[in-house]
DNA sequence: GCGACAG
DNA sequence: ATCTTGTCGC
């Protein structure tokens, strides 16, 4: 069978989950709405089927170290749609993030800000809807274009309908870009500042890389238990 | 109509 | 995202 079981879902209207993220999208704000960083987040999900499992992380900004972590595990109910990935992710991303018992100041996750055909791509999304400032980070562009070429350490402005919605950042050699653009609660500026920032020896900023690891890490030891109980 | 299309 | 072996680069 071609379709997948979330066929009845898919038959939904699109159109009423776009008027959601038009009206969702009148809240985005690109100034910054943060002081002084002091903690930074990062989350992320990983799956087996319909489980999901989340991570998030808390670290110090400054030291970029690991103050708190967090895993949770839930169902989803909604298939990837590109350009309708929020629907699918929220979920479990808001679960682990309510775990977290520190506060941070600016949110890190996969996928995009407004550089998104609504401008509402999963950071604006989850960060207009927890209003905390994001900042979405994505390893494939998926509406706008580059201007100039991409070289290391060089970022090059991504511009959608006319206007700069992010960056494409070579954040290592060898490597494909990364694709930057504010959720919410944060400038163009601001959001590429804080990114370049959270690079350390890897790719991904520090933030998502470690939520990626422990969303992978927390899938494995849920796989072993549902094994050995056979 | 056709192609593109985050995770 | 996930599947999946070896392999190239830092």
């Amino acid at each position: 069978m071609l379709i997948n079981n979330f066929s009845q879902i898919i038959s939904m209207d699109l159109d009423k989950l776009i008027a959601v993220q038009n009206k969702l999208a009148r809240g985005v704000i690109l100034e910054d709405r943060f002081g002084e960083i002091e903690k930074i987040a990062g989350c992320d999900a990983a799956y087996d089927g319909d489980r999901a499992f989340s991570a998030a992380v808390v670290l110090d900004y400054a030291a970029l170290e690991v103050i708190e972590e967090s895993v949770a595990e839930s169902r989803v109910t909604f298939p990837y749609i590109p350009t309708f990935l929020a629907f699918r992710e929220t979920k479990p991303l808001m679960k682990a993030i309510e775990k977290l018992k520190n506060k941070f100041d600016v949110l890190l996750l996969d996928g995009q800000g407004i550089a998104h055909p609504r401008g509402l791509g999963i950071a604006s999304h989850l960060g207009v809807a927890l209003n905390v400032p994001t900042i979405g980070v994505a390893k494939r562009i998926l509406c706008g274009e580059v201007r100039g070429k991409i070289q290391p350490n060089k970022p090059a402005q991504i511009f959608y309908n006319g206007r700069h919605v992010g960056y494409a950042l070579q954040t290592k050699k060898n490597t494909s870009p990364l694709y930057i653009s504010p959720g919410t609660g944060v400038s163009l500026d601001s959001s590429l500042k804080i990114v370049v920032h959270c690079i350390k020896k890897h790719k991904l900023p520090e933030p998502l890389r470690l939520a990626h690891n422990l969303a992978l890490l927390k899938r494995k030891r849920e796989r072993v238990k549902y094994a050995s109980a056979m």
